[in-house]
RNA sequence: CGGGGUGUAGUUCAUCGGUAGAACGCUCGGUUUGGGACCGAGAAGCAGGAGGUUCAAUUCCUCUCACCCCGACCA
C-alpha cells in the first residue's frame, strides 16, 4: 500500500480532553475515529489491525474444531422473553430496546445466548450431535452508564463470542479448560500476557468465570493474584486473603484490563429456554452450554496501552497493520524513486506487508515521525545514502544497520 | 445517575461587553530534502444550541446539548 493512498492522514495533535493513550495515538495514527462517545470508526489501517487480530483467534478456535458463523444483531423480544433476561433489571439497563412504528418490540443484542439457544433447539439434537461449537465476529451493543478510555469501554463495540454445547457437564468443562488455554495462547501470540482470573458470572451466569486480564494502569478491574503466578482473582470475589492457597506466596494487587472472559453457564439456558437433546435411551435431557468472549477492538486498545513510547505505537508484529514501512526519501532523484519502487514491488512479490512512503514533498523528519506514530515493526529506508543496500531500524530498537534486500527479506518473513 | 472540566477556523488553542486572532493543517508560487524545512500569497469562523440582561454578548446570567475525567455500575 502507498501512504499517499491512505486515509486519513496521520494527525499532529491529540483531540482536545484525551487523556488514555489509545485515544491518543490510535487517531493521531489514523486508526479509528469517534463518532460519539463510546462509539468508534475502525478506519482502514485499524481495520487492518483489527483483522490480524481476528485471524489469531480464528486460526486457534479452528483448531479447537468451532465453526464460524454470523448471527443478527437486531432480536425480536420474544426470544429474551423466552430465556426471561428481556425484563430483567440488569439486562434492561445495558441492553438497546426499544419498538418500532408498529410497536413491534426488539433489542440489540448485547450477546447471542438466546439466539444459539434458539438455532440449537430447532435441530431436533441426539447426543451423537453433541458437542457443537459455533462462534462469530460482530458487533455487540451495550448501553453504558459511562463509556470510557478510547476505545477500552464502548457501547458499540466488535466482540468475538463463541457458544458450545454439550451432553454433560464432564464434556462441558473439559471444552471449557481447552478454550481456557487456547485463549491464553492466543493473547501470547498477540503480544499479550493474560493472566487467568477466576471471577463472578455476571448477568450470564451464578456460576464463577475465568477473565483474561492483562496488567495495565488504565485498566478497570483491580485483580489479586498470586507472586508466583498460580491464583489470581477478581476484587469483586476476593477473600482478603494476604497468601495464596496453593504455594502460600504473597497475594498482589494491580489494575487490568479484561480482554477475554469465559462462562461455564451450564444448563441454566437450555432449561430455561426448554432445549434439551435426545440421550442414548430416548430420553430429553437439557443441553449444557457454556460463553466465551474476547473482544478484539479492546485488544487493540490494550495493545496500544502496553506497546508505545513517547513517538507513538509499537505494534507487534503479529498484528502490526504492515510489516515493512518503507520510507523513500529524495524520490526527486529519479533513480532513488525508480529503486524504491522497485523494493517497494520486491516486496510484494514475496507477500510482504508493507506501506511505502511514497509523498514526494514531505520532509524527511515527518516521514519518520509518521512512520514512528504508526508503529510498523521495520522501518526501511532509502535514499541516495543507502545505495544498494537498505537501511533498516526496528520500531522497538534504536540502532540501524544496513542489509541486502534478500536478507532482510528473512527477517521480516513470517 | 452524582461530582468536576471543556465547547471559538479542519485541528490544537488565544482573546474579551464594542460582531474575532495565532500555530499547525489546507490551496497556489518559489527555494528545500536524514528527525515534524523555509519564504511569499491565499481560502477558511452564525464563537455548540435556545433564551435573558444590555444601546451593544463570543464575553455576563439561565437553561439545554455534546465531549473528557472521577465516582456508581458493568465485559
Amino acid at each position: 500500500m502507498k501512504y499517499s493512498l491512505i486515509f486519513p492522514k496521520t494527525k499532529r495533535e491529540a483531540p482536545a480532553g484525551a487523556e488514555s493513550l489509545n485515544h491518543q495515538l490510535l487517531v493521531r495514527g489514523g486508526f479509528m475515529d469517534q463518532l460519539m462517545s463510546g462509539s468508534w470508526t475502525l478506519l482502514p489501517l485499524g481495520l487492518r489491525v483489527v483483522s490480524k487480530i481476528n485471524n489469531i483467534i480464528r486460526e486457534e478456535l479452528n483448531k479447537t474444531g468451532a465453526l464460524e458463523m454470523q448471527m443478527p444483531l437486531l432480536h425480536p423480544r420474544d426470544i429474551w422473553d423466552s430465556s426471561g433476561r428481556w425484563s430483567k433489571k440488569e439486562v434492561q439497563e445495558i441492553m438497546y430496546q426499544f419498538k418500532d412504528i408498529h410497536g413491534k418490540e426488539y433489542g440489540l443484542s448485547f450477546t447471542h445466548e438466546e439466539i444459539v439457544m434458539n438455532i440449537l433447539g430447532k435441530q431436533n439434537l441426539s447426543y451423537k450431535d453433541l458437542p457443537v461449537k459455533l462462534y462469530q465476529f460482530s458487533t455487540k451493543f451495550r448501553n453504558e452508564p459511562r463509556a470510557k478510555s478510547g476505545i477500552l469501554r464502548g457501547r458499540e463495540f466488535l466482540m468475538k463470542d463463541l457458544y458450545s454445547a454439550h451432553v454433560s457437564e464432564e464434556d462441558m468443562y473439559k471444552y471449557y479448560h481447552e478454550v481456557k488455554e487456547t485463549y491464553t495462547k492466543i493473547f501470547k501470540r498477540m503480544g499479550l500476557e493474560s493472566i487467568t482470573t477466576e471471577a463472578s458470572g455476571g448477568v450470564f451466569t451464578d456460576k464463577n468465570s475465568h477473565e483474561f486480564q492483562v496488567l495495565s494502569d488504565v485498566g478497570e478491574d483491580t485483580i489479586y493474584f498470586c507472586e508466583n503466578n498460580d491464583f489470581a482473582v477478581n476484587k469483586e470475589i476476593f477473600d482478603g486473603a494476604k497468601f495464596c492457597h496453593k504455594c502460600g506466596g504473597k497475594i498482589k494487587s494491580a489494575n487490568a484490563i479484561e480482554v477475554g472472559n469465559i462462562f461455564p453457564l451450564g444448563t441454566k439456558y437450555s432449561k430455561d429456554m426448554k432445549v434439551f437433546y435426545i440421550d442414548e435411551k430416548g430420553k430429553e435431557q437439557p443441553i449444557w452450554f457454556a460463553s466465551y468472549g474476547i473482544g478484539p477492538t479492546r485488544v487493540m486498545g490494550t495493545l496500544v496501552e502496553i506497546y508505545n513510547d513517547d513517538k507513538g505505537i509499537i505494534w507487534p508484529e503479529a498484528v502490526a497493520p504492515f510489516m515493512v514501512h518503507l520510507v523513500g526519501l529524495d524520490l526527486n532523484d529519479s533513480s532513488v524513486k525508480s529503486e524504491a519502487e522497485r523494493i517497494y514491488k520486491l516486496f510484494q512479490a514475496d507477500d510482504v506487508e508493507v506501506l511505502y512512503d511514497d509523498r514526494i514533498d514531505v520532509s524527511a523528519g515527518e516521514k519518520f515521525a509518521d512512520a514512528d506514530l504508526i508503529g510498523i515493526p521495520y522501518r526501511v529506508v532509502i535514499s541516495k545514502k543507502t545505495g544498494d543496500k537498505l537501511e533498516i531500524k526496528k520500531r522497538n530498537e534504536r540502532g540501524t544497520r544496513f542489509l541486502k534486500f534478500e536478507e532482510l527479506l528473512k527477517l521480516v518473513k513470517i
